[in-house]
DNA sequence: AACTATTTATAACC
DNA sequence: TGGTTATAAATAGTT
């Protein structure tokens, strides 16, 4: 539909490639818009242009999810959650490597909250801000969030091993004192026995590096 | 473009309105095909009908990240992590309530393997298979996939504290052991000095609903 | 689901 | 980029 037919294949000339993008996506992004108002309908709509700039339309006062939005709403929250990890553990959770990550995160939030404050300013219209690196760095940043949840399943387990140790020891210790009271060399002998029944570690800790389901590490 | 010129708004009637949103639909993802092989683009399309049913467009051969791919992606990899957590533990993480969830993510993360088959046979193909409630159980599964985040981050904070208490136990039991080798009469009384200094809980465990940390929980 | 009169999108050109 | 125009393509209304 133009001054000549054209055959549906790559244009060559990068010039062209170019202007017809340009021309083509806004023809695009114009048909969403009218879909949606027309017919009821929903739309999300991502374009990369091959110089890898991004260009998105999504329909708005969106009841129902739309994939990029509540993505990008989940990474948010992915982030929020690993600075608590970071304060609440008043210490790195993260390594050097992590670090520049977790930078990166934040600038993506602060992106994120500016788009959403965006799309609810001018709905419908066409945000081009986002490039290729960017969603890498999203990508690696849920990965990341993935990482975590993995980490904590294995916290879990822990927590399960020491929970049993504590209530032995605390047993030991209760037995001891009646014991005490009782008689004191009494005491000595049952505190002698109950200790070789009920520990075979002798470095501390020691014992956590013997998961008590021997599987644990090909599950993981 | 039509015997008359229309003006872009609702239209009221519901069987022109689907019939108008079908045509356009097709419309709408023929342009997306265009652009993708005239311009070299990556393109991303969902398309809701008011009824529900989901339609979508994705590129073919896409070495960048689309979207609702990698949203799904993400998701089949949270409810692998979700399953992970009832094996590891040998029993229920998640009450009655929750057990339907896991139900639906097993599905859906059934539908999304097929879904990328069908993303790899049929390059560019329109896939009709999505509607609404499934977004919303993918929605609430993301949900509780971050909830169980929050849950290990607390067991962070738990088993910290057990560690610190089990150290504690450790170093009095060993004092214990060596006063005993000693002498019987004085370790009982350095036993009862430590017990008074080292502990203010009366139940087991009373200690682990007191974070170390007093903020804890509005951070939470 | 086809048809077709019209509108709309856009290729080529500036 | 941005505007113009001849023409191809999409589609509204009709059958």
């Amino acid at each position: 539909m133009g001054r000549g037919k054209i055959e549906i294949k790559r244009i060559e000339n990068a010039s062209n490639r170019q202007v017809t993008y340009s021309k083509r996506k806004n023809g695009i992004i114009k048909k969403a818009k009218e879909i949606t108002v027309l017919c009821d309908a929903q739309v999300s709509l991502v374009i990369f242009a091959s110089s890898g700039r991004m260009h998105e339309y999504c329909s708005p006062s969106t009841t129902y999810v739309v994939p990029v939005y509540f993505f990008l709403t989940r990474l948010a929250r992915v982030g929020d959650l690993l600075d608590k990890y970071h304060k609440q553990s008043g210490k790195r959770l993260w390594d050097a490597k992590h670090e520049n990550l977790s930078i990166e995160i934040d600038r993506i939030k602060k992106e994120n909250d500016s788009m959403q404050i965006e799309l609810r300013h001018l709905k419908g219209e066409d945000i081009s801000s986002l490039h290729h690196t960017e969603l890498m760095a999203i990508e690696e940043s849920l990965d990341a969030g993935l990482a975590a949840m993995e980490y904590h399943s294995m916290l879990e387990q822990n927590e399960k091993m020491l929970d049993e140790e504590f209530k032995r020891l605390q047993f030991v210790l209760q037995q001891q004192e009646m014991a005490m009271e009782e008689n004191a060399i009494e005491m000595e002998n049952a505190y002698h026995q109950q200790r070789m029944r009920d520990y075979n570690f002798q470095a501390p800790f020691a014992f956590r590096v013997q998961p008590n389901q021997p599987n644990l590490q090909e599950r993981m």
